[in-house]
DNA sequence: GGGGAGAGATGCCGC
DNA sequence: GCGGCATTTCTCCCC
């Protein structure tokens, strides 16, 4: 049986390797940084991955308690009375400090894992969606240019109506609310000033609108479009839900 | 040596004793729900909370690869040639499926933290700055409210300055950006239509401002005043810092 | 549960 | 590094 002293060796040395660092602890904690916290004494679980990433959790929540970002340096300060990590992130001014009481279990081991999470349902599926099928916002609706990082912000789609009325589509993939109005009214006022037009169309394109948003959008003057991002794995969705017995 | 299918009755033991569980493994994790993912084949690090909270990890990186918030249902699909967990969260149509090729290790354990971290720095501890210490924006400044939840919005700190000029003061913790500058904008449109004047006054009080945001805020004649949240560990912070040896 | 807004937001991309 | 913005944002609080 180790004692708490006897990890530090096994944690300087996962360190040294580039192990995926794991346990379970009964710690207190403090951070010092873009804010300043403290947490109470506690068993949590601590994960340090070899990018010097560093996770700690309680037993409850979806969410890290508190961590700190990819290349934090991490120190050991071990002696008969603590076995404390300092781990500091000199650029970011961020210092957290975990001192452990009594760790409950201990591994490390290599990982290996060059896989890119492919997601699709995205904003950006949104707006490729609509450039590549404009009739879904309304007929003869003619997409110009899509996900555009110009001077004036990042407008989602950009085109002409049927009337030839310059119109701007702001896409959000979730229920829009007042920031997506206002946001949409920036990009309408810039470009009005830019291309000195009187009048540019506003439309707000996402599932569903708040009852508010919806109020704001008519008294500027926009419009909202119902649509739902596309998620292109529904098949495999279809499958997993037979499979899964829904 | 335990095969992976072995694994199936202590996943079970452990979710029923309300034990966190944690496991590094080999595998592929779909997801479904508010939008669709797919990751390939990698070394992973599980972790299963008391609370049905599933967090995955990839060996590098601040944030979890997929997830599921707490509450959902786990089902294992154990068999000669897949060892699967099905996760459901059914009242948020989410669905997360990991296909385990091989477990590396693992582990339960029940843990005991009734600890409820403490953060200083935040807006709020910035309004109350303000609203005791109302000098620190303007000398003459009388605040009214804090943290005010009106059908007009959440304003910060509302008052009269030194001409009993009606003043709103949006406060955020970070460099204030364009969205900053549109929610006190916001807001001074509503304090006006609802009390009849014609001019509040609105102040943007932040760490730092963007440089359009800047342009933006003079545009609508706005003022912006310099603010840092404040920090009451910092007096712990210096102590850590000499233990620290910065 | 919806709506609004903060968060140690995080992360990505473009300049 | 700054800026602008999406995120399976998450979380909290109020109505």
């Amino acid at each position: 049986m180790l004692k708490t002293n006897d990890y530090a060796p096994l944690i300087k040395n996962a360190l040294k390797k580039n192990e995926s660092i794991l346990f379970s602890c009964n710690c207190t904690v403090h951070y010092s940084g873009r804010a300043e916290s403290f947490l109470g004494p506690g068993d949590r679980i601590v994960l340090i991955k070899p990018d010097n990433t560093i996770i700690i959790h309680q037993p409850t929540g979806n969410n890290p308690v508190n961590y700190m970002k990819p290349g934090a340096a991490i120190e050991i300060d071990n002696n008969d009375k603590n076995f404390v990590l300092n781990c500091k992130n000199l650029s970011l001014k961020e210092y957290l400090t975990i001192n452990i009481v009594r760790i409950h279990f201990f591994n490390s081991h290599r990982m290996e894992d060059g896989q890119t999470i492919q997601i699709q349902g995205t904003e950006k599926d949104m707006a490729e969606m609509i450039y590549y099928n404009p009739s879904v916002i309304e007929e003869g609706f003619k997409p110009l240019s899509m996900e555009e990082h110009t001077k004036y912000g990042f407008i989602d789609v950009f085109g002409y109506d049927k009337d030839k009325t310059l119109t701007i589509i702001e896409c959000k993939r979730y229920a829009a609310d007042l920031s997506a109005v206002q946001q949409l009214r920036r990009y309408v006022e810039k470009i009005k000033s830019s291309k000195g037009v009187t009048f540019v169309r506003g439309i707000l394109a996402a599932p569903r609108i708040s009852s508010n948003a919806e109020k704001m959008l008519n008294d500027w003057g926009f419009e909202f479009k119902a649509l739902t991002p596309p998620k292109y794995l529904e098949k495999f969705n279809r499958d997993q839900k037979t499979l899964m017995q829904f």
